[in-house]
RNA sequence: GCCGAUGUAGCUCAGAGGUAGAGCACUUCCUUGGUAAGGAAGAGGUCACGGGUUCAAUUCCCGUCAUUGGCUCCA
């Protein structure tokens, strides 16, 4: 016998060699029915598995995580045997299961996998499924495994197993496929019940560009069809809250192919926006410190070679700006640090002036290649909300700590409670992308992982992820569609320091080097405003939002009190317009609420007469009656809770 | 940049080898209405752009540009 242990420390007796399956069975025949895949002693193993030594099991359901993750990857193999009976001759590689579903990538050879071949492969997967064909995974030798897929001329897998150790090495079979597999499946292929081709796309193999590009194809499926209809409602709800398509009917933003690729247009009521966001973050600056700077859109390219930018990322940008003077080239701006470091030059500074803060709303211009553009995330040409912090060395972990709290400042004023916050170091392998000493990147490292210790929770660690001078803190929030995006980011800097010979006069009378905070707590105010676009739907908050008040006359005999009523609210600072259309007020009330105008105020003969206002909320419908004064009450309050979440 | 998809009126979309259609928006008129679409008439398109095939192309083919789902990249 041996002790089966369950997350809940309840302890089972079960006899040597039984399976999570039986575990299951001797819990409740409910479980059995539900159980596809469980965890002994922290690994993923099948429910049909052996179990031989006392363990600590975890049994999963397509409800939890890793019961998902077992179900997905499962699926994947079905998919690939389904793909391998379409297109006969190509060549799998790697299919696992992701966040929301599973891809397969296979080397398609002379066939192409288009989206009018989804139903087909659709159809032959559920053909496949229905078999009920059970995934079973035995060991194979390193040289077994080797020569199987060299007879088929698969060099992917070949290059797989290469990399594997004899001994550790499985294939699963399921029917009459067989694929190399590290295993955690379900017990057979009939557990799935639905399934749905997402799309297509290409994907490198290993992710590198220069390697062969493989077609990944993207599935989702589920336990039953019923969950794979919710799921796709979902996915178009999400589509709703799109900032480009907000963006459209709310009139924030355009783009002309005239003007260019990824070069945003802000409209009116997006420019109004986004001058509020701006103040917001200046007042916020103000109080902590910093000082205004305004810098030229173009430097001289010397500036770019001195910082390194150009070396890195000259070829990929705009290229230089030529002048009439015989070899003088500039730069459109593609970052504002070298200016402000040359703005921290252009004075002797002691150690008594640091920390010195500069701040700009700085626009600049990055050629990103074409495939990346999207909306206003990625956008070529962006304002960012950028500043930089020259502090002495036993300053920086204090400033860190402060510019931390600005994030979380605008975080929480605009209610992203759903973030992550990334540590971005280097690549632990590939020091190559880099500049700077170790020594310095080790200290800024240091300083970044000191200073968000016990400040932040929950904070993930990315190596590789770093910019190519220094350590970042990212703050990273996701869209509606689940794609995750960096908004604010914080990065510690000895380099350009270095490389602009920046210096201070210590208590010492000795001349020091100056360590460089850069941070930007919205990013960039272009992909701010997308992601807060689609994390509220287009409802933005009262203070942020461009018309707070319609004005919805009940005839066109009341125009000019409503125009009335809209001046002494702007006396209140309340902004707003009135629909003086020949409509009737449904249908100024109907195209209020579709274009998400928070507050309604309905004038007519009664109103006029009792000297009042009708209020109706955006969603909630008729509030009542009420004075100006406390209208405008009820405006403030709402604004004021907006900034104490 | 790479692989796939898409491009028809301001917007959302339908359409067919014989040079285009709907709804909304817009203009004018009627109506002056009380909490999510009042009625009528009108105007609006080089069917993204450039080539090719064809008696004939917006429709089929090729290229370019843009958008888009991914990949790669992201100072």
């Amino acid at each position: 016998m041996i002790k089966i242990t369950l997350p809940d420390g309840a302890v089972k007796e079960l006899p040597k060699g039984s399976t999570a399956m039986d575990v299951a069975l001797s819990i409740s025949e409910g479980l059995a029915r539900n159980v596809i895949s469980a965890k002994v002693n922290d690994k993923t193993v099948e429910v049909t598995t052996p179990i031989t030594t006392d363990a600590n099991v975890t049994l999963h359901t397509f409800n939890d995580a890793d019961g998902k993750k077992a179900f997905w990857h499962s699926s994947a193999h079905i998919l690939a045997q389904a793909l391998e009976k379409l297109y006969p001759g190509i060549k799998l590689t790697i299919g696992p299961a992701i966040e929301n579903g599973f891809y397969y990538d296979v080397d398609s050879g002379e066939h192409t996998i288009r989206e009018e071949d989804f139903k087909k492969i659709e159809d032959k997967f559920l053909e496949l499924a229905r078999e009920k064909a059970d995934f079973k995974l035995r060991e194979v030798s390193k040289a077994d495994a080797l020569a199987k897929y060299k007879e088929e001329g698969n060099e992917y897998k070949v290059e797989l197993i290469e990399n594997l150790n004899d001994g550790e090495i499985t294939f699963c079979d399921h029917s009459d496929f067989t694929d190399l597999c590290r295993g955690g499946h379900i017990p057979n292929t009939g557990i799935v019940k639905a399934i749905k081709v997402m799309n297509v796309a290409g994907a490198y193999w290993r992710a590198d560009q220069e390697k062969a590009q493989l077609v990944r194809v993207y599935g989702i499926s589920f336990p039953k069809q019923k969950m794979l209809t919710e799921y796709l409602e979902l996915l178009e709800q999400a589509k709703q809250r799109d900032h480009r398509k907000l963006g459209k009917e709310l009139e924030l933003f355009t783009f002309s192919e005239k003007v260019g690729q990824g070069l945003p247009l802000w409209l009116p009521k997006g420019a109004m926006l986004r001058e509020r966001l701006e103040a917001f973050l200046k007042k916020a600056q103000v109080q902590a410190g910093y000082l205004p700077v305004v810098t030229p859109h173009i430097g001289h390219k010397d500036l770019y070679v001195t910082s390194g930018h150009y070396e890195k990322y000259g070829a990929d940008s705009f290229q230089p700006i030529l002048t009439p003077h015989e070899g003088e080239e500039f730069l459109l701006k593609p970052m504002n640090c070298p200016h402000h470091c040359e703005i921290f030059k252009s004075s002797p500074k002691s150690y008594k002036d640091l920390p010195v803060r500069y701040a700009e709303f700085g626009t600049v211009y990055r050629y990103e290649q074409s495939g990346e553009l999207h909306g206003l995330t990625r956008v070529r040409g962006f304002t960012q909300d950028d500043a930089h912090l020259f502090c002495r060395p036993d300053q920086v972990e204090d400033e860190f700590r402060k510019v931390i709290d600005i994030v979380f400042h605008v975080l929480n004023s605009l209610g992203f409670e759903d973030y992550t916050a990334q540590i971005s170091l280097r690549d632990k392998e590939d020091r190559s992308k880099y500049i700077g000493s170790e020594e310095n990147w080790e200290k800024a490292e240091q300083a970044i992982i000191n200073a968000v210790e016990g400040k932040i929770e929950n904070t993930v660690i990315e190596y590789g992820e770093a910019a190519f001078y220094g350590p970042k803190l990212d703050f990273m929030v996701k869209d509606a569609l689940g794609r995750s995006w960096q908004l604010g980011t914080i990065q510690v800097d000895y380099n350009l320091p270095e490389r602009f010979e920046l210096e201070y006069k210590g208590s010492d009378n000795e001349m020091h080097r100056p360590v460089m905070i850069h941070r930007a707590p919205f990013g960039s105010l272009e992909r701010f405003v997308a992601v807060l676009i689609e994390h509220c739907a287009g409802n933005f908050p009262l203070w942020l939002t461009p018309d707070q008040v319609a004005i919805l006359p009940i005839s066109e005999k009341y125009n000019e009190n409503a125009q009335n009523i809209l001046n002494s609210l702007n006396n209140y600072d309340i902004r707003g317009f009135v629909d003086d259309r020949n409509e009737k007020v449904g249908r100024k009330i109907r195209d209020a609420e579709v274009k998400k105008v928070p507050y309604m105020l309905i004038i007519g003969e009664k109103e006029v007469e009792t000297n009042s206002l009708s209020v109706r909320k955006h969603g909630e419908g008729d509030l009542g009656t009420f004075t100006d004064k406390e209208f405008a009450d009820i405006i403030n309050k709402e604004i004021e809770n907006n900034f104490n979440n």
